[in-house]
DNA sequence: ATAAGTAGGTAGACTGGTCTGTCTATATGA
DNA sequence: TCATATAGACAGACCAGTCTACCTACTTAT
């Protein structure tokens, strides 16, 4: 497309993004959707197979979206340790977003719950939570003189830390727990 | 009820828990609650004021059946460490529930993902949540020598540790994190 | 430069099914 | 008699998904 308007498939994107987070997937209509989008149902049928699609896509959007968070708080980290932290820190940002209707802890997970076992989504899920914890490892692994088994342990002690935080967040309705768990993976982070 | 029949909001909570965690709340219909539980559709009425009065029912009934397989863990335990690790042993027995349709993590957290933020139900999940910290708390302060504050953070660090294991434990259909979870544990406890 | 084709959009009716919750009328056992 | 149960019809809303018919803006070939 070479106009700046955005396309019917970025307003669904969008639109399925704020009702899925702020009312759960179930809960949300496709009627619902097209309508905070502004778009014709058949608009919806032409980009996504089903509602099902739908959700994976809406599933890989959060994931690409929190990415972008760390990737921007990884510019600014300048040692090992601030760029493991950035991965908290960009769940902090997540946290901090203006919810319409009030923060509800990570999205995607959020969204595995609703979803049956061994489905695509649920799959999608674990393989995203799996990324944030390979990106732990990786940042660890820059630590001098450590070893891999160091960091293997290291990374799945801190990523069920924060997993954890993020949860526990979301009950809250606020990033403080998160801000929590950022000093204790900071005091186990400077002990390695 | 002198009789020993199972009442007819028994049999509905048990079928209710079934289909919840199975298949999420909102994908379960009223229908499927009362032809599994055997039951007419007025029984549910009177016995529960609206479906999400149920839920809420629900979700208390699972944190008493995790307390119950708590308090059985505690009876074989016979230090503070082994007390502070029945919590995990706990959630791992809740791990190895035979579920009809697969292990997906914890009932009420994924109620929770379900709920709108600032819910009754929700509200529920987080009291729920709290209780497991403070029971992690009490024993970490039967520690010889142990000050009050280093309990707390020590808590606040395993609630968030175990809650995020349960997370992606029920991503990956296992207890295995969860077993991983222990082990880190009991390194942080022989710490203390 | 213009005409034709194409891709992507629109509105909204429609199908067949499911949803929660109410109601009636009846049965059973303490 | 009274509490608790039953079966099942019913209302009114909502569900996912299909379909028709029309519109507009850009691309391409003449």
């Amino acid at each position: 497309m070479t106009t700046n308007k955005i396309s019917a498939r970025e307003r669904l994107l969008s639109a399925a993004a704020d009702l899925f987070y702020d009312d759960g997937i179930a809960a949300t209509g496709i009627d619902k959707i097209i309508k905070k989008a502004n778009v014709a149902k058949m608009s919806l049928y032409n980009n996504f197979s089903s509602k099902a699609d739908l959700v994976v896509a809406y599933i890989d959007e959060r994931h690409s979206e929190w990415l972008g968070l760390y990737h921007k708080r990884l510019e600014s980290a300048n040692t090992p340790i601030e760029r493991v932290l950035s991965i908290f820190d960009a769940y902090m940002d997540h946290a901090s977003f203006e919810y319409e209707r009030g923060f509800r802890g990570c999205g995607i997970l959020n969204a595995a719950a609703e979803l049956p076992a061994k489905s695509q989504g649920r799959n999608a899920v674990k393989v995203h939570k799996n990324e944030v914890e390979d990106l732990l490892q990786k940042h660890i692994l820059e630590f001098p003189a450590i070893s891999h088994a160091t960091a293997t342990a290291a990374a799945e002690h801190l990523s069920f830390l924060l997993e954890g935080a993020m949860a526990r967040a979301g009950l809250e309705g606020s990033n403080e727990k998160i801000k929590r768990a950022k000093q204790i993976a900071t005091h186990i982070l400077e002990k390695l």
